[in-house]
DNA sequence: CTATTCATCTCGACC
DNA sequence: GGTCGAGGTGAATAG
């Protein structure tokens, strides 16, 4: 890894062209080839970069050459990013370089996670009475010729329920479920499938897609479904 | 800015929760305070970060005081940043300090962007007889009870089309524009409106739909549309 | 390999 | 301040 903080100027072309104008940036250059361009607030997204795969090709030339630059662009020192695939290119000309440091980082053991829309879909399979007395899980992830519906359920009186969960409801989540619920009530065998869109939080505007198609919708408490897990697996 | 390189071990506690065992990472503080902190691989994403508005504190301790850790964790320097609004936590402990150096940036001027969708609905408006002889536009972004449409238009027997536009054609596209059809439809003073999904690829999925729904689709050549503007532009 | 879906999404535009 | 839609989305996972 290699660490710059620099005077430059970058040119981005690929989806789209862009342009960073000359200030000082810290630039930083990955084992992969991959480059960064971070300026000194915003969030953890870079000005602009350089996904890996790529190559870089770096120019130099001394203050005597960059000072008849035909341009005007006295650079010292040019890089040249290509992306392997896409054939996307980034240029950054670097003027006044404040810090150049290079260090061997190795492999990352990398990162552990936990508490993604996966357990939360766990949680209610587990707890499939949260939504009501009596109601049984009959399967998660039930499959369907249009994709798998996130849990299919039973209702105190024996009656079908399609759930469809997300972490944040949407209008699309409900458009998913309508077409998930159109499809399953065609099977006699189901038929009639209610729809319940849970979340841990609706927005209005699904919420009063969902009432128009008939669907009830549940918000959800992750902290909440995680401590009756905990009193549960206390007691098994 | 701070740029740190250290062997350091990290967790997150926020939506999720997220832990890095002790390996060599490079560590940034901004001006603002949010923290990134990066492997040297990988994409532009750090593996853990904190994002502004944020505080930071810093906690120091001599090598003595490190080795006699009571978790047998002999970090030197712990970071504990907090996020002001949300309240989540980033602690960084760090142990063999490698660099650990300061610069003043300064704001960044901002980067200028050209290319995406905005532009190509520009591009179209601009151009709408690329859609069909004797085009015209009625009005871009047309405003409706549920958002507006990016384009309205009249084909050469004045009837009119909506025209939604994506950089990529998915199935949502399709069923945004239907909604906006079937809501566009009720106003006799529009009736009968006809619809086009038009974008730089479609994928066959939303093909699918959008011939079930009585849509037509079109592929945009952002190139040729941008070539067809520069001669007008030139003509004008 | 492609295709789908999630994300500590981030980011901008608009109300 | 929120809400919504796009992103050079990226990244993981299923088929």
């Amino acid at each position: 890894m290699r660490l710059v903080v620099a005077h430059c100027s970058v040119d981005y072309a690929g989806r789209l062209t862009a342009h960073l104008p000359l200030a000082p940036r810290l630039l930083i250059v990955k084992a992969d080839g991959s480059v960064l361009v971070h300026s000194d607030g915003g969030s953890y997204k870079p000005l602009n970069w350089m996904s890996p795969p790529c190559t870089l090709t770096v120019e130099r030339r001394s203050d005597e050459e960059a000072a008849a630059d035909a341009d005007g662009s006295p650079w010292i020192e040019q890089w040249q990013v290509t992306h392997t695939k896409t054939g996307d290119t980034l240029r950054v000309r670097l003027h006044e370089v404040l810090e150049d440091s290079s260090h061997e980082l190795g492999v990352d053991p990398g990162l552990q996670k936990d508490g993604v829309e996966a357990h939360l879909q766990a949680l209610l399979a587990q707890n499939i009475d949260h939504l009501g007395e009596g109601w049984t899980l009959v399967r998660r992830e039930y499959a369907t010729a249009i994709g798998p519906v996130d849990i299919l359920a039973r209702d105190a009186d024996g009656a079908s329920v399609a759930i469809e969960i997300k972490r944040r409801g949407e209008i699309d989540g409900v458009e998913q479920l309508t077409r998930y619920l159109e499809l399953l009530n065609r099977d006699p065998l189901l038929a009639p499938v209610r729809g319940i869109f849970a979340a841990q939080a609706i927005k209005p505007q699904a919420r009063v897609l969902a009432a128009d198609r008939g669907i009830d919708c549940v918000t959800l408490d992750y902290d909440a479904l995680r401590g009756i897990d905990d009193v549960e697996s206390r007691l098994f």
